[in-house]
DNA sequence: TCGTTACAAGAACGATTGTTCCAAGATAGA
DNA sequence: TCTATCTTGGAACAATCGTTCTTGTAACGA
C-alpha cells in the first residue's frame, strides 16, 4: 500500500512490491492475485486505516460543522507531517490517474470519493438542523468544496508546500463555515 | 500535449504520441529529442496557451481581488466544459505524479505552481492596497488556498464531478474573499 | 540530370513490464 | 518417519517500454 501510495498505480512495478514486501513473485501472485486485485485490497486497507481516522475525526463533533471539519483538517495535517507515510493521499493520487485505470478501479475510486462527500454533507445537514450554522450555499456544494479542499491540501503537500503553510490554507478554507457573528468580530 | 494531458507522463507511450502526431518514430526523436524533452516542451506550450489564458483572466481586474479570482475560476470552468481538451489540468496532474518524475521535470512543475501562487498573491496585495478587501488571513495563505482550490476544481472534474456542480464549489470558495458587509447582506 | 542533403517510415535493439511455471524446501498431521 | 500440502525463490515467458539504426524517398541547388 505504501509503495502504491508513494508512486501511484501505473508507476509501481511488481519488482518494487516484491522488494518492499519481502515476498517472492509467485507468493505475491498466489496470495493476492494480479496487480489490480492487489491494488484494490490496498485501497480497502487505506479506507479502513487512513480514511477511517479522518472520518472518525469528522464525526467527533456531530453538532458543530466548523469543529468537525476543522478536526478533520487537523487530522489530515498531522498525518501529512509524519514522515513514516508517503506524502499526499492515495485516493486523490489515484483519482488523478483516473483515465488510465481499469473500470473496476475507477468505480472503486468514485465510491471512495463520494463516500467522503456524503460523510461531510451528513455532518453539515446535522449541524444545520441543530440550529447553529448559517453557512452560505447548499450542503452539496459545501461538502464537495470541503472534500476538494482536503484533496488540495494533500496535493499541495505532494507538490512541496510545507505543512506549516498548509495550516494557513486550511484555516482560510474554514472561513466559509464560520457564522457571520464570528466573522464580524475577527 | 493533449495525450500527456489525458494520460499523464508515465502512462503515455511513444506509440501513442506517434499515432496522435502522425509522425514516424525517428521523426519524433530527431525533432523533439527524447520523451522528457518533448514533455518539457509540452509543459511550455501548456503554459503559453492554457495557463496564460487563466492569468489573463486573473489580471483583468487588478483592483478587485474578488472579481479577478472569480474571473479566473470562470475561465477554468468554461475550459473544463469544453470537450475538445482533456479533463483536469496538466500541471495538477503532473504534480500528482511528482515522486516518479525526473528532477528537471520536478523543478519545472514547482516553477509553474509557484508562478501561479505568485500571480494570485500579487493581485491580492494590489487589491488590498487599493482599499477594498478586508479578507482575512495573510496573502500567502490566501494565495495558496486559491490556487489549491483551482487545482481541486480540475481534480474533481477529472474524478467525474460535472461542471454544474463545480460552479457551486467555486462560488463557495470565493466566500473568503467577500468583504464582511456583503456577507452580512447575503 | 546529377550528387548531395534532409527527412520519413519501419524494422530492430536491449531493457523492463506483468505474469506464469517449475523445481526445491518447509510444514503439518499421523 | 513418512507423505501430502503449502510455500518459496528464481528462471522463463510474451508483450511492451523508450530508443536507435537502416533503408528508401523526396527535395534542392548547380
Amino acid at each position: 500500500m505504501t509503495v502504491f501510495w508513494e508512486r501511484g498505480y501505473e508507476a509501481t512495478t511488481i519488482d518494487q512490491l516484491v522488494v518492499s514486501t519481502g515476498l517472492g513473485r509467485s507468493s505475491l501472485y498466489s496470495t493476492f492475485g494480479d496487480k489490480e486485485s492487489l491494488f484494490l485490497r490496498c485501497l480497502a486497507r487505506y479506507e479502513e486505516t487512513v480514511a477511517a481516522r479522518l472520518l472518525e475525526a469528522l464525526q467527533r463533533h456531530p453538532s458543530d460543522a466548523l469543529l468537525a471539519v476543522g478536526g478533520m483538517f487537523d487530522a489530515i495535517l498531522t498525518r501529512l507531517r509524519t514522515t513514516t507515510s508517503p506524502s499526499g493521499c492515495l485516493i486523490t493520487l489515484t483519482a488523478a490517474e483516473r483515465s488510465t485505470l481499469t473500470p473496476a478501479v475507477q468505480a472503486r475510486i468514485d465510491d471512495l470519493l463520494s463516500a467522503q462527500v456524503r460523510a461531510v454533507r451528513a455532518v453539515l445537514t446535522a449541524s444545520r438542523q441543530r440550529g447553529r450554522a448559517p453557512h452560505a450555499g447548499d450542503a452539496d456544494s459545501l461538502a464537495e468544496y470541503l472534500v476538494g479542499t482536503a484533496q488540495s491540501l494533500a496535493l499541495l503537500h505532494r507538490a512541496g508546500v510545507p505543512v506549516a503553510k498548509l495550516r494557513g490554507v486550511a484555516a482560510t478554507a474554514l472561513h466559509v463555515l464560520k457564522p457571520l457573528e464570528v466573522l464580524r468580530l475577527s
